[in-house]
Formats: structure tokens, C-alpha cells, sequence
DNA sequence: TTGAGAAGTGAGAATGCTTCTCACTTACCT
DNA sequence: AGGTAAGTGAGAAGCATTCTCACTTCTCAA
């Protein structure tokens, strides 16, 4: 009987070479979102030897297996995250200071849907990212509020 | 008594010249979002020589005059749309076949804020983008629905 | 009207993110 | 073990966007 490992199913099945593997390892040890470049500083720190095309293939095919997901962008950089949203549908919340990122329920597409109604619109497709400090990154006076 | 023109509140009070009158006008005259490139060929078809660079400056000082607004991105590069939101907060829906854009009123913060408590988060910044297809670029068939 | 200075312009170089190419390597199925 | 489809990596290429700098234009004040 053949096993499959996580790394088979964060990558959607396809087959895991040892770049894809710490790729995906780098990501789960991640505290939240990342771009790019900061997940090529992870490997390079663990010794990970990756070509640039091939972190960003493995990203992809991550986020085409929806292990990751596309949030934003920092820096003019694509910003992913695994989140604990699973397959549900959600939405993010994210810490601009540690990048720490939190699923959240999608609040009310239905009063949406009817307010694009309103405007003759059939919505098809909504995007919702919130921006803010965890508790960890807000400073001990804010904290106290 | 100094006449403040239209295309001067666009730029925010600042100077306005030939080039800015025009892209203001041709922003103007566009149904809804666009990308730089796409105000780019309109202003080529009126016979408008601008610079690359002025293109996209003068579309930063009308984002930053708050006459336009930066609503996400379309094929890499960064969509914008004049839209009649005014200084309210709103957030905005986008035909995604026309470019046309409704401003609508934002979906319930204070439900968001409250999920982002729970988490830990205190919430500074959110964004709301819905997608979908207007009145006119709806097939018949979907129109009767 | 004129002069000065600030602000805008434009061509092209530079930058930075992302994707593509292609020969080479490797994981996986039989 | 062998075949093969898929993944890899170095570097080139393709973009959107920003920067540089000499030149032009706008605006204000005299």
C-alpha cells in the first residue's frame, strides 16, 4: 500500500522532489504570510539549495492545490499564506507588522449580493482582506485599550 | 478671482498642464476601470503625447487627490477607477467584462471587527472587492434570470 | 509684462518581480 | 530495473513601474 505523505496532497498529487519538500516544510514553519522572496531566505537559512523557477513553481502549484492561497501583495511582491480556513469559504486577516494571518467568516454576501443588485450587477467573485496588528505585535498600550 | 477648474480639484489644487488636462479628461471619459496601459492607448487614439512616466505620475497625483482610486489589478498591472464613492467609505463593484464600477456601501465593519477581536487582532485597514458582470455586459439568456 | 523658481515633461535607463527556455536530472509507475 | 513524464536550475526575457536629468512650462509676485 502506497502512503501518501502530506507533502503529496499540499502539492495536489503531483510528484514531491526534495525542493518541493522543504518548500512546503518552509511554508507550514512560516508564521504567516509571505512573499516570495521571504520564503527564499527561509530555504536559503536552511541550506535549501532551489532555483528561483523552481520556488516559484512550487508556490504555484501549492496555491493550485489551495494548501496556500493568494492574499495580497507586499512591496510590490505576491502575498501568500497557508491559512485554517480549509476549503470553507473565508477570508483573511492580516498582522502588517509579523504577517501572522487568520481565517475569518466571510461577513454577509447576501447583503452584498443585493446591493449589487441594486447597481444591475450579478456578482460573481468577492475578495475581503482585513489589515491590523495581532496581539503579539500590538504594543503593550494598545493592548491595554 | 482665480477660477479653480475642475481638472485642478482632480490633481488636488496642483499644477495643471496640457498633459494632466487631457488624461484627466480621458479618465473622465472612460465607463470605469482601467489600467495605465489601457488610458495610455485612449490617449493615443486622441492624438495625446504623454511620456510613460507622466502617464503614471499623473495618475498617482489623482490617486492621491483621492479623484481616482487604486481598486486592485487586472493581468499584472494595477487597475484604477474614478468612482462616485466620494471621501464616503465605500467599497467597489467591478464588471469584469466592461470595467464599469458602482461604488457600494461597505458590508457591515463592525461584524468584521468583532471576528477580529476573537482572533486577537485589532483591525486598522480592510479592503471589500466584489467581481462580477453589469446590466449591459449580461448575455440575454442570464439577463432573464 | 517680466523674471524667477517651482513643478511638470519625456526619453531612456534602471529596477524588480515573474515567467520562459532548454538541457539535464529525478520521482514514480510498471 | 527501465521508461518516461515531470521537476530542476541558470540565465535570458518580458513586464510594469520608477528613476534620472536636462529641458520646458506654469504660476506668482513685482
Amino acid at each position: 500500500m502506497r502512503q501518501v505523505s502530506s507533502d503529496a496532497r499540499a502539492y495536489g498529487g503531483a510528484r514531491v522532489s526534495r525542493q518541493r519538500q522543504a518548500i512546503a516544510t518552509a511554508v507550514a514553519a512560516l508564521p504567516g504570510a509571505f512573499t516570495i522572496d521571504e520564503l527564499a531566505v527561509v530555504l536559503r537559512r536552511q541550506r535549501v539549495t532551489a532555483g528561483t523557477a523552481t520556488v516559484y513553481r512550487a508556490v504555484a502549484a501549492l496555491a493550485a492545490s489551495g494548501w496556500i492561497e493568494r492574499i495580497g501583495e507586499r512591496g510590490g511582491s505576491a502575498l501568500f499564506a497557508r491559512c485554517a480556513g480549509g476549503s470553507r469559504h473565508h477570508h483573511h486577516l492580516v498582522c502588517g507588522d509579523c504577517g501572522r494571518v487568520a481565517a475569518i467568516r466571510c461577513p454577509g454576501v447576501g447583503r452584498t449580493a443585493r446591493s449589487g443588485k441594486r447597481h444591475g450587477f450579478v456578482i460573481t467573485r468577492h475578495e475581503v482582506t482585513l489589515h491590523g496588528l495581532c496581539a503579539e505585535c500590538r504594543s503593550p498600550r494598545d493592548a491595554e485599550a
